[in-house]
DNA sequence: AATGAATGAGCTTTCATTCAT
DNA sequence: AATGAATGAAAGCTCATTCAT
């Protein structure tokens, strides 16, 4: 709608490949990469097995695509949410908690994408394309410059930042994860304050949590 | 014959199953579970293809067996860890130190069972061995008792003990997976100690550093 | 294309599958199931290998397809025959004899289905197929009929039908195999003709035969 | 017991051997050759896989020793019991008659053996071993020669012998795995007498009944 | 003589990919 | 552009056979 005024050609390819990346999400989530086929991917997306190789070179760049794709709107929504928070005194805390909070809720949302992405993390090993290391990095670069800056505001504490994107990240995956798929419950808003919480003030109480020691 | 004193056919068993399974898990760890073929696997065993189905029903199996083991071994030496550490005050903070830094050190050890580990969770989806998940869970459980019982105690702040244990969990994995594999770089022990660090007393400084809220 | 006047895609459907069924009987009768591979099949038909899995969901199930679309044609055939033979006087007696003559023409003319059938009794043991079980016995149960109503006019002995049928069809393949298999001899009309006689008649002269005792 | 007076070898060795054939026919016959395997043999034999391989060089040769030694005991047998039967008048048909009660006895006795020999004519294709096809033979040749004989003799008509001969072993086999395994009825004494009956008298009633006709 | 651990050839089957229509 | 019939490489698994003990 908003790519074009015609939509005789144009659309209806950008419509197929979405439809596919769509179809995609879905089998990849239920079966897992390897177990997904072409045929079920195309008949998902009710289109036909060759059509799926009009748009995509290989099944395995349907996956790429699919998380490079996904990845790249993501990071794209948690810059803007980034930027938009605060702007005043304890800036990028504020900043990093609508951060985790930003992907808490897409977990939250979307069970499919959290299957692919986690599962699919080693489902390809190293040999992961480039592209997608790329996407993930840029993904987690948004974190790190927050984190970066904040440490050198003063408001975070010293800690080298790409490590502690990595490791933020993991923690909110990870939650996710183990809750969702591990225990079967589902995120709840107390589940992902609980994991702010934790970021910003890890888990010891005494440490001052951030509200007991902010102090004077 | 050639690796202690007494020899007699026991180790030689042994031994080959063991042998399988140190060779499963370079070969799972460099292809991953997929691309890994039985034959490659009983190559570098030294063993034929056949013989790897002497000692596992199936190739699932094999990793069935491999993560189930060596987590368990794992969960072992950390519960000794656990609880070896402190019994004085901030007994659990100290407990919750070094299991963190234990995990760390074995994630430092051993690339290809992380590679393994972190890879192969979603490798085989939802339908991973109950007995693989059960695995997981004890070995998430005694993060999950030391935070329990700390937080009844007063001194962890009021979290939910399992989220938190996963979230932890994801933090270690990730924080070394993202260095390691993502990043290229060696685990140091500054970078242990930052994600002990940053697990206990979260991000925050103003929160009352650590370092400095803690000291008398 | 080649085979017929209307040959709009219909017939290459129809016709590669019986391509294989053609090759099917070719290689099983040669080689017998087991001994035969999917891959000859596949080269014999002139396909692909997975080919033969297009249109057929297992080895076992080609052959039981096999089995039952001869003897469905075979039957049908045989049913023909049958109905065509005789109204007047000693109407069962002809029938039989037709059917007889007819089971006798087709092994003559088709060694390669005569082996299949009578290697496959054995070669998959009591799991062959229900399918394949109930087409024998429609097939065998033609001459049942006869039988029976023969008996019930009067024309026969008091037997029982259905022994009396498994036992003529087993005279007939193995008067067939024997002489053909065992003793590689070509069936010959004589020995049509005795087959016929001794079902009828008996091996017994005195016991009056059609021949000896009718003439004067 | 009557094989020598010596145990403590030679018997040994011999009931080894026998051992192990009796097992090959429970298990032939239960699984059909090709799932049979040497270990489920040695299994039921209660010897050790290699020790199957100290009587017979293959599995295949297992099957083939079975039948020839199984077939030249019954022939041996058929054998005795027609050269006991009659002397007098008629003497070649109560010869035949003795013949044909005796295997299908045999047959009622020995289901197993049943399964075997039927299910293994085709199981082994063409290329069953050539003793086995002589053995065949000359368990066949038994019944072909009373049947020469007779012929000669003017006591049954003029049929080609070995056709004949086949014949009547087919119908005796086919009525009886017909029966048996087919409807998976048992076989009494009126079906012995029936196959019998068909096999002397044919099944034409006006031929003159066999019973009619035998008269004095 | 007896064993059974070890082997690897060879099978069926799957499915990504191609290409004629 | 769209299709799906056809393909064949590749892999897991079985089991007859061997041989060190």
């Amino acid at each position: 709608m908003e790519r074009g005024q015609l939509d005789g050609g144009e659309t209806k390819e950008a419509g197929k490949r979405d439809l596919i990346l769509d179809a995609a999400q879905q089998v990849f989530s239920k079966k897992g990469f390897h177990q997904a086929t072409v045929e079920e991917i195309a008949e998902t997306a009710g289109v036909g097995k060759g059509t799926v190789y009009l748009y995509f070179p290989s099944k395995r760049e349907v996956l790429v695509a699919l998380i490079e794709e996904r990845l790249k709107e993501l990071t794209r929504a948690l810059e803007e949410r980034v930027e938009a928070a605060g702007a005043g005194l304890r800036n990028y805390t504020e900043k990093l908690r609508q951060a985790i909070s930003f992907q808490m809720e897409v977990l939250r949302r979307s069970q499919d994408f959290l299957t692919v992405m986690s599962g699919d993390i080693g489902e390809l090993g190293q040999e992961l394309d480039k592209r997608t290391r790329e996407a993930r990095r840029a993904f987690v670069a948004v974190v790190e410059a927050v984190i970066r800056e904040g440490t050198r505001k003063g408001e975070f504490r010293n800690l080298d930042p790409c490590l502690a994107a990595y490791a933020i990240e993991g923690m909110i995956i990870h939650a996710a994860v183990g809750l969702t798929i591990g225990e079967g419950t589902q995120l709840t808003d107390e589940h992902v304050s609980q994991v702010v919480d934790l970021c910003l003030h890890g888990i010891v109480r005494g440490s001052g949590s951030a509200h007991a020691c902010n102090g004077p």
